[in-house]
DNA sequence: TTGTAAGCGTTATCAT
DNA sequence: ATGATAACGCTTACAA
């Protein structure tokens, strides 16, 4: 089997607890038998026992990361969150475990702390309802929302700038002369799509511009519903001169509705996404973006959750990390 | 604190053995008492410490997954293999524990296993030196190699049928007429070139067409490789009528190269890459390509593992999975 | 500075 | 069918 301290302890004619503390740096062992236990340690090939330590010690340094499937589709999202947050996870002495727990209940979410499998976790659903939300904070489990901003005063979330983002990629609308600008919007289901839509209401506010309800296109989620609200929106009598996509997948779908129409990108017709996922460098034209800063998301996330485990009981992390504005051929030739 | 086995059996007024027995559906516990157990466990909200159980057992129900950065710049390809691999964890009681081993020592790897941190691990990385297979097959650690054959006739891997898969894409390049077919090539690391790259001398002298030397162009791995390579290609005085990258990215390079030189894909030359990365749908064209069963890989990673978990003496397991050719219109138009 | 010993929450062996 | 008890490997009062 492995070897363990009792192995170094009877190796070195010492007690296991000296042995302990030399290995875990306490000030209360002599320079010494510090050196000698560590390299014995090291000769050996001696590694803690995680599941002793955690035992003991009542945490597991690890941290859950809970995705549901649903939002895998998005793998550049997926995949640059996670790589952002596995590295301040190790950077930490932690590590990342993940779980899917598709619409499950709260009640399996509870099981991964109270199981002590994790300290905390990162929650990274596209939608976290109210009453899960509440129970977790009962239930005084340390969590963080990912990705999404949450309406609950008491709930830690990191978060993309929708708002400011949408803000932004307006102005550039603006910039470029456009003032009947479309806007595919969803049904509402928390305040990532409310953000973004605010922001496209108070910017045409802000430039004086008059809110034209018909160019507003509700899409379901869905494929095609870009494809859908594009021609919505060219078959007005007087369609938008640029069109603002909720998010990417949903510009990429209006790119080929135009396409197909004959009606070019951006000399016609100006578009832009946002996400700014990859998929819409690739595109001809390229769609014109608001990129999240994925990796630093995945970090703060870890970083938000291990304050949340150190003291749950401090105020809520909730913060909204700065976005950018990427402007490509759909909107600017 | 957490309800703990003590407190069922406290609360039932029977000893902790028992409850244990009941809860792990040991057989000789009473119908009875065994339901009152699972009773008193549920209503109690009690929870199994993963750790005491862990350090009791020996073993941690836990998978490492072990990715070097380089590799998530393939968001799709990470990103669904981790959808596969955690699903499938799941469903057999088990958990994905994320590492990142930037070229660490192998070291450091077998530092996992006998921290007892995971039972076996599955390394994803583009190029696993022979040393490391080696020291970790000496070790006697449980471990899979995900996404490439290994030449070591003991290491275990799932990887998909690049040979298969190059050989179906040029069929159907041949198919569709092409005789002069180029090919992108790179510094040989491992089984994954020398597969697409064998498949393609292969299909050549089955075909009874020459291998023709200037017609396969070396790249590097960097950015625009494939832009240089399409352009080395294209300058030939006498150039290929169809071009088989080595890989997606290397594809969409190439087209852009294309492009820019006014040379229409598919009509003056065809392309055709390989990986099935999603953004190779969403270029003008549309880029034919070959499919890896991303999913599948990761699940059947996962059972691999488990299996050399359970015992690490059997034969080793080694599998290619069917890939499937995607016909788009950088061949067909 | 070092050692003794209790305890973390389970599971498994052996009695009863 | 049930219970007492040791053991898993570690950390940490507390004693020496």
């Amino acid at each position: 089997m492995s070897v363990k301290i009792k192995d170094i302890s009877e190796h070195l004619g010492i007690s296991v607890s000296t042995v302990s503390k030399a290995l875990n740096g306490y000030d209360d062992v002599s320079q010494q038998t510090r050196s000698l236990v560590q390299e014995t340690a090291r000769t050996l090939g001696y590694r803690a026992s995680a599941s002793a330590r955690n035992l003991r010690r009542g945490r597991t340094d690890k941290i859950g990361f809970v995705f549901n499937n649903a939002l895998t589709f998005i793998s550049d999202y997926f995949a640059e969150i996670i790589v952002g947050a596995t590295a301040a996870a190790e950077q930490n002495d932690n590590n990342i475990v993940l779980y899917t727990n598709e619409g499950d209940s709260p009640d399996s979410l509870l099981n991964l702390v109270q199981a002590r499998e994790v300290d905390g976790f990162i929650l990274v659903w596209n939608h976290v309802p109210k009453a899960m939300i509440e129970m977790l904070l009962k239930a005084n489990v340390p969590f963080v929302v990912l990705g999404r901003r949450v309406r609950h005063p008491m709930a830690s979330y990191i978060a993309p700038d929708n708002y400011q983002g949408a803000k932004a990629l307006m102005q550039h609308l603006f910039d470029l002369g456009h003032q009947r600008i479309g806007f595919t919007t969803r049904p509402s289901m928390g305040l990532t799509h409310e953000d973004r839509y605010q922001a496209y209401k108070d910017a045409l506010a802000e430039a004086n511009l008059p809110y034209i309800p018909e160019l507003v296109v509700e899409t379901k989620i869905e494929p095609l519903s870009g494809y859908h609200a594009m021609n919505t929106l060219l078959d007005l009598p007087n369609p938008p001169t640029a069109v603002f996509a909720f998010h990417d997948f949903v510009a990429i779908d209006a790119q080929r509705a135009a396409l197909e129409r004959g009606v070019r990108i951006p000399e016609d017709i100006a578009l832009a996404g946002f996400d700014g996922l990859r998929l819409s460098l690739f595109t001809s034209p390229s769609i014109t973006t608001v990129a999240q800063p994925l990796n630093e998301i995945g970090r703060e996330s870890v970083y938000a959750i291990l304050e949340r485990i150190k003291d749950n009981s401090q105020p809520p992390i909730q913060k909204t990390l700065p976005v950018r504005l990427l402007p490509r051929q759909s909107t600017q030739g």
